[in-house]
DNA sequence: GTGGTACCTTTGAT
DNA sequence: AATCAAAGGTACC
């Protein structure tokens, strides 16, 4: 312990407005970061990264494990020029959020409205591995229970890179981790119900049929990975692999990814459905345009976007087809980031941020009310309503009549295939035809191996 | 091809 | 105190 390596501390330039750590690391989207003595603690590719904020800067420092006689680990210096790059990558720095907040608030009025008291918020480009597997954990549960299950999973199942405040950190554990014999027995006994069964056979999939290259291939191509080498040391790491495996890497240069190949490549995986798919494609994978509806989203979609309500009689529950049109309006009238505004009133709406909601509401009911006083009646109730929405009324007729082409197409792809064909990424034509989701197909992936 | 229901576990509300 | 619904859903009938 006394041994750690730790670097001095390091700052990024970066206003509030652009990135709230408060607000973006508690926010659901990544369920390993830890406060402690009001810093933040994550390990990140292999080290231990902490976070302090100021209103002008980001300050990090490292801490690098000692014991893995890694080569790298002889020369810290580089790592801080990575950590840097990394820390760029992982809160995809590249994007402005300021413009981005100003643009979906000038095409919609609720987003301008619950906006101002979450500033800050951006979506995180984090692992696609330990995407995946933390929002299969997330299905039907809360976010406190899901921290605690990611925890477990590395403590049990990572590797230890360091200690804060008497805490042990762990990495997040790789698919071949998770791919052991006895996991799933071992995660039903650490409490993570009927996921052990989808988490085990998740890593199955990727650790021994899919291959973890086939996850990095998901990728939007425009953004990059969190270590911009990732891709490198995995072909590298395959280079020697039979022929096979080069034809098809040099097929996927033909075929660069697309968010509905990503989306429905992911669907293949026990335990993923559109939602969680939604997740990994968004935080995981770069795809800006994916818009995940889970029940909070939902909620939002029918109280604030005219979802679900008279005009759509029959739909009070969210079912295949009214994922898609929710998922489609908010693209609509969000563009192609829809997913980043998707998680500001996502985070807007969550009970643990309830205060901070109506916080910052109270202060402007006050100054409507020096306005206006029509518009301080609607909003004076603790659930403000949409006031002067009405251009971003939905138009059910045309978005049923998309989801249920869209539908038909999701469900001809429920066929049996080869387990070969799945890790392929399939020309267009065929993209819907050459997936299964049954669990027993998923076992009989399995005992192929 | 849709719509209902079971599934693990914990927590907060009645 | 006991019971129940909800928690960033998915698989199966």
């Amino acid at each position: 312990m006394a041994s750690q390596k730790v670097t001095e501390w390091r700052k990024l330039p970066i206003s509030l407005t652009e990135l709230c750590i408060e607000t973006t690391l508690r926010c659901g989207q990544s369920f390993r970061w830890r406060k402690i003595n009001e810093q933040w603690h994550c390990v990140l590719k292999g080290r231990l990264i902490s976070l302090k904020q100021d209103p002008t800067h980001l300050h990090y420092k490292v801490t690098w494990p000692t014991s893995t006689a890694t080569p790298k680990n002889e020369h810290p210096q580089d790592f801080e020029d990575d950590t840097s790059v990394l820390l760029h990558n992982y809160f995809a720095l590249s994007h402005s959020l300021t413009t981005l907040y100003a643009q979906w608030s000038l095409s919609d009025a609720n987003f301008a409205r619950r906006a101002p008291a979450f500033t800050g918020i951006r979506i995180l480009n984090q692992d696609a591995w330990e995407t995946l597997i933390s929002f299969i954990c997330s299905s039907n549960n809360n976010i406190s229970r899901i921290s605690q299950m990611v925890l477990k999973l590395c403590t049990h199942y990572g590797p230890y890179v360091a200690t804060v405040e008497g805490e042990a950190f762990h990495d997040f554990p790789g698919p071949e981790a998770l791919a052991g014999e006895g996991v799933e027995a071992h995660l039903r006994e650490l409490g993570f119900g009927y996921r052990a069964k989808y988490i085990a056979e998740t890593a199955g999939c990727v650790a021994q049929v899919y291959g973890e290259r086939w996850l990095l291939r998901l990728r939007n191509p425009g953004v990059p990975a969190l270590r911009a080498a990732e891709e490198d040391i995995l072909v590298k790491k395959e280079e020697g692999a039979e022929e096979k495996e080069s034809v098809e890497s040099k097929a996927d240069l033909d075929n660069p990814p697309t968010y509905q190949k990503a989306h429905e490549a992911l669907l293949t995986l026990p335990g993923v459905g559109p939602k969680v798919s939604d997740c990994v494609c968004l935080m995981g994978l770069g795809w800006g345009e994916s818009v995940p509806i889970d029940t909070h989203v939902w909620q939002i979609a029918q109280r604030d976007y005219n979802f679900g309500g008279k005009g759509s009689a029959k739909t009070k529950t969210l079912n295949k087809a009214m994922y898609v049109a929710v998922g489609d309006h908010f693209r609509k009238i969000w563009g192609p980031q829809a997913g980043w505004a998707q998680s500001v009133l996502f985070t807007a709406n969550l009970k643990s941020f309830s205060e901070q909601a109506a916080g910052v509401e109270k202060k402007r009911v006050v100054k409507v009310e020096e306005e206006s006083q029509e518009e301080m009646v609607t909003t004076a109730e603790v659930v403000p309503k949409p006031g002067k929405n009405k251009g971003v009324v939905v138009k059910i007729e045309e978005s049923e009549e998309m989801a249920a082409t869209t539908s038909v197409a999701m469900s001809r792809k429920r066929k049996t295939v080869a387990a070969e064909v799945i890790p392929k990424a399939e020309p267009d034509a065929t993209v819907q035809t050459t997936t299964t989701r049954t669990l027993r197909s998923s076992k009989r992936i399995k005992s192929q191996v």
